[in-house]
DNA sequence: CGGTCCTTTGACACAGGTCAAGTAATGTGG
DNA sequence: CCACATTACTTGACCTGTGTCAAAGGACCG
């Protein structure tokens, strides 16, 4: 039985390689060369919109690497587990994201839809075809590849030497930035995962998180409306909190 | 005045965008599509071959991103800090390894000399350019860059879940992992840095590093033939303890 | 309205950090 | 060739931030 519906041809299935949004950093790299018609037709000719409930899997880590997705809606957590559960959730994809990209017969990570969640779906013999038609999606790729691995070294930083508190710190303002870059308000941050996927993503237990959001919030520097919604009451000592002063 | 000699025309500077060594894992990917002679005359046009003396320095985070490198000799740190002086190493480079990509305007991290180092340059500009013409290398470069991120993904897993011993442990295997990918012998591991790169690297301080060491020799899984040189004595139970049996 | 799940809070334990001292290896000037 | 820095590493004693274990709300739901 298949995890999830699908609907092709695509209803309204934006994907960002196809025509990427302007209130995107990655993009302003990727805006150096907008698909002609013709390649967006090509390209949409190849892809499937995917709906996911919430909590349901997408692919796990070591499951044949078949396709690439580009989250159009909604969110989704990518993870990886040792033998003993332990567990380490590398990234939080929103809107304009990809997941699935991998030159391994394997997904290095497992992906799982945190709340109901619309994928575009690229079959990936299909999409490398592609590629070797259109130069101006590898570069796309590999611009937001580089975006990637520069994010993922400010991870290495917060997991490898930043303190509990400034490590959740770090995370609220990624999010707050995350959602101005998607043309959202930058301060009632909405969380859209539970307490034990941020532990999981910035290396620590619930209880130190949950901790910590207590003592932000006793030193009047956030305020939880309500366990998903927080609203950050001083950016500035925020900001330097997070990098460390 | 310039913080290292330069040599051009390039004496053998064996630019792994020009050929790809067919002993590393990431060329595999890469090995899809070599360059043709004109191709890689176009490259070493444009390339420049530069001799690095042991802890100079490479380039600093925030410098204006000029250049993309090829280690083709040696080995190099890049590492993030903190305001207050903490670091974090994000990576060791060895032959074949690339640094200085990025698509902002300033390099994301600051790069530094193991030991003696030889490097290939490529002005970035330049290198763009080629991009557009060469479709082949922008291949190769996303290939290189999956790799890396995948790479970097182990590591927060590492950063964010593991125990010290875990941490040194699979340190040393990947260091053995990538002695052999270069085609060296996989036993006798040998660390050109130090133990407070050592650290910076795990997430760690030196004293850690130190007693993990010793407390893995008491315990007759390694044997340390000097400092810098390690003998794995027994690969199947660093391996179990590694991955976090 | 009893059950389940998520979050918060408290008491305590311990892995790894900090501080300090000792040792070994290497270089340097006389 | 030897005093003597200097630097890197190791080891010990102690401390603390974060993990562990346990329990108590709350919210949601059948």
């Amino acid at each position: 039985m298949s995890r999830f519906s699908v609907t092709k041809p695509p209803a309204r299935c934006a994907s960002e390689l196809v025509s990427p949004c302007n209130t995107c950093e990655v993009r302003d790299f990727a805006a150096c060369a907008p698909l002609n018609p013709d390649e967006q037709r090509r390209l949409a000719s190849i892809m499937t919109s995917v709906e996911i409930a919430p909590h349901q899997p997408i692919f796990d880590e070591a499951d044949p690497a078949e396709h690439v997705y580009n989250v159009t809606g909604g969110a989704v957590k990518i993870y990886k587990l040792l033998p003993d559960g332990r567990r380490q959730i590398t990234g939080f994809l929103l809107p304009g994201d990809f997941l699935g990209l991998t030159h391994k017969e394997a997904y290095a990570y497992s992906a799982e839809a945190l709340g109901p969640t619309r994928l575009c779906r690229f079959p990936r013999r299909k999409l490398e075809n592609l590629l070797d038609e259109i130069p101006k999606l590898e570069q796309r790729l590999l611009g937001m590849a580089s975006h990637e691995l520069a994010a993922a070294q400010d991870q290495m930083m917060l997991l490898g030497r930043k303190s509990a508190k400034e490590r959740v710190v770090s995370f609220l303002l990624m999010m707050s930035n995350g959602a101005v870059r998607r043309g959202k308000l930058a301060d009632p941050v909405t969380l859209p995962m539970n307490r034990s996927d941020i532990a999981d993503y910035l290396g620590l237990t619930i209880e130190t998180v949950s901790r910590t959001f207590t003592q932000l919030r006793t030193q009047k520097l956030i305020e939880l409306l309500d366990e998903k919604q927080v609203r950050l009451l001083k950016p500035e000592a925020l900001r330097e909190i997070a990098t460390g002063f």
